[in-house]
DNA sequence: CCGGATGTTCACCT
DNA sequence: GAGGTGAACATCCG
């Protein structure tokens, strides 16, 4: 998915239905509901109006006058409002237009609709989502609560970074991309790190996370090109090391991350 | 044909 | 409880 940037992207399309009523929910697919049956979501949704948009990680939250609901988007799940996306491009996302992908859709009274298309179903929809179970939104979160997440756990650096309930909205590529800016080894004990390294590390973060969202994505990297065999390290020259850290597969840079 | 991919969850181990 | 692994979801791409 969509990481947090992405998620960013379709909440601000999502606002342009805030001030809109449902009246009619399209849930075809019981698996992508969570929670609650397909019938449920339907049965509370109808009739309820739209109130805000918000976002944690990359959970789309949208309040209603009802309960709110939850939409997560997998690996490739889109959003379209009123048949136009929010990205037109998503890596490993067909630009097919398959109607059989809309696992969920909200049409409004006066017209216009919001769709959630996936066609692997990675993602989901659920009422009143858990969201304490995410941990702060990594646009937010403070060097203190950083320092705190990484000393209580001797796991590696990057797997610390991508435990959702953690810090919310980091995925495989964007923690990629911030390690190598901030010259850190993904495998490094996360609770090894000085507090030079962790504030160093937000700062990185947060601009990394400004710089890809003017880009226009995860996939706009600088690493990104050099995610192969035989990748080079565009800052130093060094042949870029793989690993799977945190059951994700990882590219660094063995010469300057450590 | 095979393997892997911006993700999450769950079962099953150690 | 923590933490690791592999499977599952379904499609596309190299």
């Amino acid at each position: 998915m969509p990481e947090l940037i992405e998620v960013e992207t379709y909440r601000a399309l999502a606002d342009e239905v805030v001030g809109r009523t449902v009246s009619e929910v399209h849930a075809p697919d019981d698996w992508f509901v969570k929670g609650s049956t397909a019938e449920e979501v339907v049965a509370t949704m109808t009739g309820e109006s739209i109130l805000a948009t918000r976002r944690r990680g990359k959970l789309l939250l949208m309040d209603t006058t009802g309960p709110t609901l939850g939409l997560r988007f997998g690996m490739t799940g889109r959003l379209l409002v009123d048949g136009a996306a929010a990205i037109s491009k998503l890596e490993y996302s067909s630009d097919r237009n398959d109607p059989a992908w809309d696992r969920f859709a909200l049409r409004f009274v006066g017209g216009g609709d919001l769709v959630l298309r996936d066609p692997r179903r990675l993602g989901g929809v659920e009422l009143d989502p858990q969201e304490d179970a995410l941990g702060i939104d990594a646009t937010t979160v403070s060097a203190q609560q950083l320092a705190a997440v990484l000393a209580s756990s001797a796991r590696p650096l990057k797997a610390r970074l991508l435990d959702q309930a953690r810090v919310a909205g980091l995925g495989n590529l964007l923690v990629d991309e911030t390690l190598w800016r901030a010259g850190l080894d993904p495998q490094r004990a996360s609770d090894e790190l000085t507090v030079a390294e962790v504030k160093s590390l937000r700062r990185t973060m947060r601009s990394t996370i400004r710089a890809l969202t003017r880009r226009g994505g995860s996939h706009t990297g600088d690493l990104q090109s050099e995610r192969r065999p035989g990748g080079i390290c565009p800052k130093d020259g060094a042949g870029l090391a793989t690993a799977k850290v945190g059951g994700r597969t990882t590219w660094f840079c063995p010469a300057h991350q450590h």
